[in-house]
DNA sequence: ATTGAACTGTCGCCAATTAGACAATTGACT
DNA sequence: AGTCAATTGTCTAATTGGCGACAGTTCAAT
């Protein structure tokens, strides 16, 4: 379906980053990338695997992670369509620093090694672009830093709550009426742990208080966000 | 002292990134600069200031932090002659992700704004060095969050010794021979609880720990580390 | 030398979290 | 409808680490 080049540029807009470039490098960009697949369950690439390409998310979900030294997955973050990722092994040229495993069957976009070389040689004003880019995920990072430092368990699983309705997997629910909006993640309470380095059974203490308090309601394999200003507050505590 | 240029050059060889840059953008961007002096205890900025310039430590010790919702500081780390910061506000134009102030008196090179963007238009080519001085950041900064997430206390501990030691403030004992050589940290264990968001009296357990263990000695106001590989060993735990 | 502030060493109590165990529930696939 | 794996809900015991308290130590400044 994304590989019809007439709803390859929508899905690229969905990126804030990329959509606020001049349209002739939102061109370039375009053209110097190749669409490719992935199934579920198929790793992108690993961490200390070498480069191989700047990447897009088209389409489904990819989830990013690491293996602590006991064996454990760590995640990271989950991707959704519109996220741009990869470009820091791309400019530095060493290892990966991550996992990327497709939770969904996925849809790419991808600039090899070689096209992204000759988009930069073409186009070097994008270099600033790309900064910002890097910027944004520097910042991301400090902040998430400061995050698992400073708040409570409860503050740090309703922060996140928010992190992946706001950055990636967010549905206005059909059903909803404007007044109280709701969102669905789909998402377990094991991988709620494994993001949070928590277990299971504390994210799932803490989301029955969430749900007592009239928050959110907790199902199976998935979680329903009621009020987001409720989680916002909660997520400085 | 380190007014003088024939002071300047050789301090700023000491960072990795800037002495891998050709002589002539060494020259351009050490002539963008003007030397800066901070007093102990002084800020040099506060987090969500507005960006006033790019630095270059050249004297001195600055402590990077952040204050935590309950007031508490929260210590990223210190910085050493030869450190260059700043980039990220400087490139993306946002606030200051930290605070930065003097731990001792300091001598700073400082490009201006005015003069950094001058910098930039008549050597463009430096983008891809600064590009990957960012890249740095953004490793060692993923690098922490993994090692918060799953390493213990004193793994963790042990972890930041040695980063303090080969990233930061390394002194060789003047008095040590060469098969056992051994490093002076000049820290409280008060400033290391401050850093791992964990309290003075934990610190002190697990030092007292590794003192028994012959890795390290504690005094008063500072740590002699004697066993660099142990600790390396234990950094994995 | 004396004083005082900063730092270290150590105790005990308490709250938060982990890990194991196991029952109950859900949803997908025959 | 029946089966099975994945997921959730909820106990318990054991552990970790925070925090107050307080004595002892070090160092610099008078």
């Amino acid at each position: 379906m994304c590989t019809e080049a007439t709803l390859l540029r929508p899905t690229l807009q969905q990126s804030l980053w990329f959509s606020g470039l001049p349209e002739e490098l939102q061109e370039a960009i375009a053209a110097a990338g190749a669409v490719k697949h992935l199934k579920q369950g198929q790793y992108l690439h690993r961490k200390d695997d070498k480069v191989d390409g700047l990447y897009c998310l088209l389409n489904g979900k990819l989830r990013v992670s690491n293996l602590t030294l006991a064996g454990q997955e760590l995640i990271l973050t989950w991707l959704q369509a519109g996220n741009w990722f990869g470009e820091i092994s791309m400019f530095d040229g060493l290892p990966r620093t991550h996992d990327a495993i497709a939770e969904q069957d996925c849809c790419l976009l991808k600039l090899s090694n070689q096209n992204f070389e000759l988009l930069l040689q073409n186009k070097p004003c994008l270099y600033p672009h790309f900064i910002r880019l890097i910027c944004q995920r520097v910042r991301t990072t400090f902040k998430l830093i400061d995050e698992m430092a400073s708040l409570s368990l409860k503050g740090q699983l309703c922060r996140r709550l928010l992190l992946l309705t706001d950055g990636l997997g967010l549905w206005p629910n059909k059903q909803s009426d404007a007044l109280s909006p709701s969102y669905t993640l789909d998402i377990s309470q094991e991988s709620l742990a494994l993001m949070l380095h928590s277990s299971r059974q504390t994210v799932n203490k803490i989301l029955q208080e969430l749900q007592k308090e009239g928050v959110l309601s907790v199902h199976y394999g998935h979680i329903t966000l009621f009020d987001k200003s409720k989680l916002l507050s909660l997520s400085q505590v």
